[in-house]
DNA sequence: GTGTTTGCAAACTTTTTGCATGAGC
DNA sequence: GCTCATGCAAAAAGTTTGCAAACAC
């Protein structure tokens, strides 16, 4: 799975062409990313890296770097840290469903706006708010069936 | 306008109502809630709050108090900081544009989404992820005017 | 071989906690 | 007056930076 979404999209030769070397730290954090599910804060990377992974400071550095190129997206830091995930890119336009009891995050496959009317509302944003729009995310919060219970 | 949103919505009978006292500090964080119109980090409500202000660790305290009470709502962490807004029973439903150049929010009035297509959504969460949703958000993530040059 | 990347140490920022003093009801 | 809330100090958690050594290309 994680070779799947590293070579099939083209994720590793992103990398190179943009002259950023592949290195051991930054192969394994890609790895972890590429396995889960849901987004990731630096220290579950970190903790799922077994023993003789690399430093703390190289997963930020890997993570800042890789969002800087846009193959790496922040998408919500609602519990104490931020979270990352592959870009869209990789893993195809989704949103997520946040549980207040537990703080887990799922993906939730595919969007939920309606093409035309999010076309407009975009139209509407720069129009009136001079804002151009690049991107959203939609959140849901609530509790997981273990939580709810 | 901080003493409308504050005494007009009842927020303040309701911290009463809720066992907890009114004092200086308190006061002083909802009135720069309620004068702001964007979400706020905690160093921003405390440079906010002039000389003869309260300390941060209060800010914290009350800020993390009226989170709990579903009197101020947590709603987005893409910078370094959380960032706080009174909740939705007091400014009406409403989502965010964030400006990836420089990181401020604004705050788009009204929901996005149909209300016929959000219930099914919200149904069908529920049946294939036995996910309770109660709040959803939307962000619009670009630039504004000022970035955009 | 050259320049990028890593590891370690240390700094910095944000947030939480403990405890004695002070203030709201 | 009783209890809850504040301030101060300090700790904990999360993140960034400087520099010499190590590695990818």
């Amino acid at each position: 799975m994680a070779q799947g979404v590293l070579s099939q999209h083209g994720l590793l030769p992103q990398l190179a062409r943009r002259g950023l070397r592949l290195t051991r730290p930054r192969r394994a954090v890609l790895d972890v990313l590429a396995e889960s599910r849901a987004p990731l804060a630096v220290t579950d990377i970190y903790s799922r890296l077994g023993p003789g992974r690399p430093n703390i400071v190289s997963v930020y550095r890997t993570i800042n770097r890789l969002t800087q190129l846009h193959l790496v997206r922040m998408t919500d830091a609602s519990s104490r840290s931020r979270r990352y995930e592959l870009a869209e890119q990789f893993t195809g336009h989704h949103h997520h469903l946040i549980c207040q009891g537990c703080g887990r995050i799922e993906d939730l496959k595919g969007c939920l706006l309606a093409d035309a009317a999010l076309t407009q509302l975009i139209r509407e944003v720069r129009r009136t708010r001079r804002f151009e729009v690049s991107e959203h995310e939609v959140r849901f919060f609530g509790l997981c069936q273990r939580c709810a219970r």
